[in-house]
DNA sequence: CAACGGATCAGCT
DNA sequence: GCTGATCCGTTGG
């Protein structure tokens, strides 16, 4: 067990509305799961922002069914499953009803490396939380997961942790064909649990 | 109802 | 670097 910095649970009236400026806030945020193996946590270090009117969004077509959490209330969990096999997960954002999302792409992993490892099914740290599928399936998030609200009392929430401010830069985010060259992605300088490393300049 | 494609990953070259 | 796996939501007939 390491020391850790004490976590607080965000409320949702200090998350930014505006989407881009969630996407900034949310590096250096603690992502928690706490199931019934123990508490599993990782630092935000890398995110994407799909606002309102973004091509690239799985909201701008309308709502569906599958992005129905997108167009509730900000602060809630947008889970899909991606190629068939990854899970992905996302940050609400916006007012209710509008439809838009930030991606949780890389996490540095705090608390619960060992269960972490058992999920993963490898002990290579540096590849626990690196890359969207890899994170959910390290913390242990699901389908079932979809709606969750981050901000409420439960299992899956986002805290603050005491700490030097991120150096956070900007790029074109990964794996786009529409809306390639916005530059929505962040992530924190420096940090190896970034993924893309290629990318990171716009 | 069938076809298609994707905000990915692992494994191999 | 490249490719296959494998599923769901969406679209088009």
């Amino acid at each position: 067990m390491t020391a850790r910095s004490p976590l607080r649970r965000l409320r949702r009236s200090e998350l930014p509305v505006d989407t881009v400026e969630l996407a900034r806030f949310l590096i250096g945020i603690v992502l928690v799961h706490d199931g019934a193996g123990g508490r599993v946590s990782g630092r935000i270090v890398e995110t994407e922002a799909y606002p309102l009117g973004d091509p690239a969004s799985h909201a701008y077509r309308g709502r569906t069914r599958r992005n129905g959490a997108m167009f509730l209330e900000r602060g809630l969990a947008y889970v899909y499953l991606i190629y068939g096999t990854s899970v992905c997960m996302n940050v609400t954002s916006e007012e209710f009803g509008t439809g838009a999302g930030i991606l949780v792409r890389a996490l540095e992993p705090l608390d619960g490396i060992a269960a972490m490892e058992r999920r993963r099914g490898t002990d290579s740290l540096r590849d626990l939380t690196r890359g969207p599928g890899r994170l959910t399936q390290a913390l242990g998030i699901q389908l079932s997961d979809d709606g969750a609200d981050l901000c409420k009392p439960g299992p899956l929430w986002l805290a603050r942790r005491a700490g030097p401010d991120s150096d956070v830069g900007a790029s074109v985010r990964i794996g786009l064909t529409r809306a390639a060259d916005a530059v929505l992605r962040f992530y924190e300088r420096s940090n190896p649990f970034v993924s893309g490393v290629r990318r990171l300049s716009p």
